[in-house]
DNA sequence: ATCTATTACGAAAACGGTTTCGTGTTAATA
DNA sequence: TATTAACACGAAACCGTTTTCGTAATAGAT
């Protein structure tokens, strides 16, 4: 096993200093060509790399970013990981996930591990119970300590930070306009409970476009599921006491989920009932029908929110200006609904 | 902005030494009770924590793993994750992952960027590219120099450390025997190139299980495909060659759009052909019909990876014994067999 | 021959902890 | 009263870098 070599190692070996050896392995003037060219190719010969903990310790700066997210086997958290790895990678930065498991405490546990010198700053979406709960002090205490925060998606007014959204509202109303343009009527929504800002701001959206149409409101058509995991029993009390001719859903598994369900009570997709849901996934992609879907751009999300935290760290100033980026959301349509 | 507080801060502070205020923290037997108590206090009072660089530098252990993974967005290598984070951040440690994104040359260059300090220990999955060309070298190096790593899935005979897989031989077995048991007789297989560990395996499990059945192996009935994408043509031009009644396939997503695509054809699943596939994700739980899939475990799988790692990185010993975990596979039966 | 400016390098502090070892003070013992 | 042990704490080394500052040696100018 031949362990690594150190400045202090080359130093003794080569019978110089080791500030020497730091200064001729950076090519600095101060050291004559003959020394640099001697400890350069001793470096390279043992292959020396400089130790990334103690130079994170020296500049304060890690060249980590901290990502915290509720669930990674969403596929959407999944792209926009793929979205910040990519440009944060691209910027010499590495990427260490977190899961909050939908957790307020792991949420704070993992925050604090984190939040001791390990990463020059936060990209995260709030986990459904952060959010019910409306505790945000670990944010808080985060950012006061000036580690930059963007959050993405799941986001809070409460704090001041960068964030990155995608426009929930529009989304869901381009959705329900689109099915109201091809004659539905009686449109359904299943969501969750207003704790999830998104899920709030994507009920306003089906209202509005509703209220815009002079269509009715009629809440019993709104299911709010208490849960992210899907519950096949209010589902199926929903369809067998309300008739519809359009469901829009919050996720892509609620959607998927509902379809089957639908189907099997023999109704066709998408003749007698549209459907169209939030996050254009592999699941939209390869459900049958394949679903049209209210694409999320995640990976976009996840870059962006990147971009922003790196400028952030990476900027000399101190300004305290926080801006919240919102991203279109985009129609995809597919056969679950009529062409 | 309060900046975080040190112990030198305290020390001064509190008109001690820096060692005292480090032994009190730590409540050694050392220092009075007094002094104790009144370190502690302001500690809290101020919330002390000690950073995590500067106690990585000391002990040379950072508490970081590093997940080099092809991919991020195959569920199967999501679930892999997430059992990997389960175990290791019960154990205290935080997970950085990485993409390969099938690259031989960002896997590289991934490794590399972590194998100077910034992690304890690796679990990594080989890109396909990888394993296309056979060069080991930075795992070769990586491991050499005392770093532990732990290969999942995607693995190599040609470095010696942990492994975990499952018995990709096995499953393909296990379903080919299922097709023939249902009376199936000629079973085509969508696979990727043998270059690809798991493939190989599964193809040998198929051609296994139809020898043992006394059914002729036939190669034309073997598709494989140049890459991970899907290439619709190529399977198209598959289906309209051949005739078959059933179709094993070694991913998700080659299953769930092959059966698109015969069923496109105005076959019907399963009466026509039974289709089973690897990897029991969210698309087989939720594809129409939903699929017979070999599960493989991936948390499982990710938790025994961590476990097997932290085991190594925290083991006193100077032992070079390894060892390979086999999971072994399960058939979960959907609809697209015949039950 | 003396002074000055380069050149080429080393010493040391700093980042924020941990840990070993040494030492002054007090109390117990002979 | 002199010796010793226990107690409570501080000094300093160390982890592996970077960087400032000081300085010996040489060369050039006067």
């Amino acid at each position: 096993m031949k362990t690594k070599i150190t400045l202090k190692d080359i130093a003794k070996e080569l019978e110089v200093s080791i500030s020497t050896v730091s200064k001729a392995l950076k090519n600095s003037e101060e050291i004559s060509r003959d020394t640099k060219e001697k400890i350069q190719a001793f470096a390279k010969l043992y292959n020396y790399k400089p130790n990334n903990i103690a130079i994170s310790l020296k500049n304060k700066r890690t060249k980590n970013i901290g990502v915290v997210i509720p669930d990674i086997v969403h596929h959407f958290f999944t792209t926009v990981i793929r979205g910040i790895e990519k440009y944060a990678n691209a910027k010499g930065y590495n990427v260490i996930v977190c899961l909050s498991e939908e957790s307020f405490d792991k949420e704070v546990i993992n925050m604090e591990m984190l939040a001791n010198g390990s990463i020059d700053g936060f990209i995260m979406s709030l986990s459904s119970e952060t959010q019910q709960k409306g505790d945000f002090n670990h944010l808080k205490e985060v950012t006061e300590q000036g580690i930059p925060v963007v959050l993405f998606d799941r986001i809070t007014n409460e704090i001041d930070c960068d964030k990155v959204i995608i426009d929930d509202q529009l989304g869901a109303y381009m959705a329900t306009k689109k099915l109201i343009e091809q004659g539905r009527r009686k449109i359904a929504l299943i969501t969750t409970g207003d704790y999830l800002s998104v899920s709030k701001a994507r009920t306003e959206g089906y209202k509005k476009a509703l209220i815009e149409n002079t269509l009715p409101v009629d809440e019993s058509l709104i299911l709010k599921l208490s849960s992210m995991e899907i519950d096949e029993k209010s589902i199926t009390n929903f369809f067998d006491s309300h008739s519809m001719d359009a469901v829009l859903c919050v996720n892509e598994i609620f959607t998927v989920f509902s379809m089957k369900l639908i189907q099997k009570k023999g109704f066709h997709i998408p003749n007698d009932v549209s459907f169209i849901g939030f996050t254009d996934g592999l699941l939209s992609k390869y459900a049958n029908p394949s679903l049209t879907a209210v694409a999320q751009h995640g990976e976009k999300m996840g870059e962006t929110s990147a971009q922003m935290l790196i400028d952030k760290i990476e900027s000399e100033v101190e300004e305290e200006t926080f801006q919240t980026k919102i991203l279109e959301p985009t129609l995809v349509v597919r056969d679950s609904t009529i062409n």
